[in-house]
DNA sequence: TCCATCTGTTCGGCGATCGACCTAAGTCAC
DNA sequence: GTGACTTAGGTCGATCGCCGAACAGATGGA
């Protein structure tokens, strides 16, 4: 069972499987040989053949011909996605750092760089370092520029992604309506795809940590507060595409102002910025999230305390979305979840308190378990789905075949 | 155009369109004849034809053979859905009523009947009475049983969607896990789709107020406050079929205690039985949400302070849910509704101060436009959005055929 | 060694779809 | 009016894709 193991989003549709549709069964991990595609699908096994062979002639299948298991019979050829050739590009812009990954097809790390880099450099300057380390990342993974299938870039500001035009993107200036696809094309002649960060990171975290849920949300804490959310296995979005925009949400019984103008925003409350800038009014060493970090790994009282109470108040308005939206997982990660122990504890406490029993019966709230590249993968989660969406690949082998 | 006219939740898939297919086609207004299909789908004409005739021969499309609108040629057949035999049911259960309709496949009201009836009489006699009533009703309109196609019905209480099983409902006691369509499978044949209350209601309001939107919040603000959410263009259940359960949320700076144990609920604010309860304490003549209505309307400075405030709180939660979810409809409905010029403003009050800008710019938040048989109707419409599914139409198809 | 069992391929048959051709039924220019 | 033009819809043979039966391959077990 490989990445996406028996937790796709949806099981693919079964009736009158196309060529895509079959390579959606065999990636998703529901099927291993012809003989399975044939018994779940009802095709016949002739025209089972037909649609592997086309797949494999065009390079998206593999057939591992030795081990079989056989139960008394011939033993089954056994088929899984071709990695060989293939990749694609995760790319992670933050505010200051900017992450560029090469993935194979399941999902895998090829080869990865991170660089200090500031957005608000503006596309050109941003964009070209990714055009530059993308062909570095090829050069080091020993990949053709046309292995690329396609590119998932996560921005950290709102996106249309129709588009994938950031729209009045606070932190990123000189990127509003920017078509950042429109560069790759130019560049590189594939697809891409434009996404939140959050969501991005969201849909990693579904994808690889918890593929059997359906219905997540993915806090991300750090110097601003945000959330990505997975409904029935897809990325929720919106209607602008700014849906996950929590972080001005007004925490009960609070009054701390926030940038935003109004007062109490769960931001000013709970953010890595302004716990920071709280514990500096203390007399200590704090300018970021990661001091916070720092300071109660450290065993800071002060900066324990906080860190718990930020917690609280983030429970406090996601026990209201739960009652909402009801999903059967919370993953809280970003920087501040580096101390976990303190903020979960929060989390759980206000939630638990505050949310209807029916919504938090079966609900698991958890830590986030990827990495700091977290971002980058769910990007190229974002390129590969695109890239071997049954359409996608239903229209590669028509086009190959005229 | 029809009831579902350009707004279908999303347009019909258009590459190789079985006859199923076709008939959303042609019920959604996108569509008036074989040549259109012909043209939107690819589809040669000749097997356009085919699959209308099939359509036509099973009495699910009328041939329109007069009136063409020529633009310099043959004038075409107009095509629409036959309302003729076919028809739905939609049950509305309330607390203490009962409404059923019957419906013709564009959702045109045939007959319907409301009647007192206490939910906490059980299962068994409430849906007996149903039985009676429908039967009345298809005898009203003329109908005969078989010619019921489906049955949606709407209960005051969460329910496991699939099953359509409630699910510990606290105000419908004998009726957890009890099995609603195989009661109506047994009597009726046919299947019977369970939804909550709120959800088939902002279904209706979605479909027949707001089509052409896909992210619609409907909060219903009766005795208790509910919330139906749609997401691209389909009703959003949630993991365990409980989202939308907002009356619970914390209104910040409230301390009002509520039923369920803990304080400041949303609902225990601005619900219509806690306004009423307020409103007697003054001395005043209220024991329902209805009462509050009647005092708003005669003009009573307290009971319209109060609603006005109810709005604020009510608005103060939705803001929230805005930044969260990102809808482009709000739209406010419920008993306390029906003076919706108070409780309106205070939720436009607290919204546009609390939300996004960016999740603001477009919102519309709107009184409801739907009647009482709201619930009834929208009910009724996840019936012929089942019987005239494309899988469901083939299927009938292939069977006739067979 | 031979049979049962399961997998995968080959190939003829059949049904669905296509598209060329034809008829129907209107508009428009003159 | 009348005929050219345009668009809608039907008819029918050709074609293509899928099915399924027969066959070949590859193993376990009696």
């Amino acid at each position: 069972m490989g990445l996406y193991g028996d937790g796709m989003p949806t099981a693919p549709d079964v009736s009158s499987a196309s060529a895509g549709d079959v390579l959606a069964l065999i990636r998703s991990g529901s099927v291993e040989t012809r003989a399975d595609i044939a018994r779940l699908t009802g095709l016949a096994r002739s025209t089972v053949s037909q649609r592997v062979d086309a797949l494999i002639a065009h390079g998206f299948v593999d057939e591992d011909n030795a081990d079989g298991g056989s139960t008394g019979g011939r033993p089954p050829r056994r088929l899984q996605l071709r990695t060989g050739e293939h990749a694609v590009a995760g790319v992670d812009l933050g505010a200051s750092h900017c992450r560029v990954a090469l993935l194979d097809l399941t999902g895998a790390t090829l080869a990865q760089r991170e660089d200090p880099l500031s957005i608000a450099d503006g596309p050109q300057a941003v964009l070209g370092h990714v055009e530059k380390t993308l062909h570095a990342l090829l050069k080091e993974a020993d990949h053709a520029p046309q292995s690329l299938q396609a590119i998932g870039v996560g921005v950290p500001g709102p996106v249309e992604f129709t588009t994938g035009r950031p729209v009045d993107p606070p932190i990123m200036p000189g990127w509003h309506q920017y078509p950042i696809p429109e560069f790759f094309a130019d560049r590189f002649g594939v697809r891409a795809l434009v996404d939140n960060d959050v969501n991005v990171m969201a849909l990693a975290e579904q994808r690889l940590a918890f593929p059997e849920t359906r219905y997540l949300l993915y806090i991300k804490v750090g110097t601003g507060i945000g959330c990505g959310i997975i409904a029935d296995g897809r990325l929720h979005r919106g209607a602008q595409g700014s849906a996950g925009d929590i972080g001005h949400i007004r925490v009960a019984d609070d009054t701390e102002p926030c940038r935003c103008g109004n007062s109490g925003c769960l931001e000013a409350v709970a953010g890595g910025a302004a716990l920071a800038r709280r514990l500096a009014e203390l007399g200590l060493d704090a300018a970021s999230g990661s001091d916070v970090v720092r300071l109660v790994k450290s065993g800071n009282r002060d900066a324990v305390r906080m860190v718990r109470e930020a917690g609280r108040a983030v429970g406090e308005v996601l026990a209201g979305l739960v009652n909402f939206f009801n999903p059967d997982t919370v993953v809280v990660g970003g920087a501040l979840a580096a101390v976990h122990d303190q903020l979960l504890a929060g989390v759980r406490e206000a939630v638990y308190r505050r949310s209807h029993p029916l919504a938090t019966h079966v609900l698991r709230i958890e830590p986030s378990r990827t990495g700091e590249n977290a971002a980058a993968i769910g990007a190229g989660i974002l390129a590969i789905e695109h890239a071997l969406s049954p359409d996608q690949v239903d229209r590669a082998l028509a086009a190959a075949a005229g």
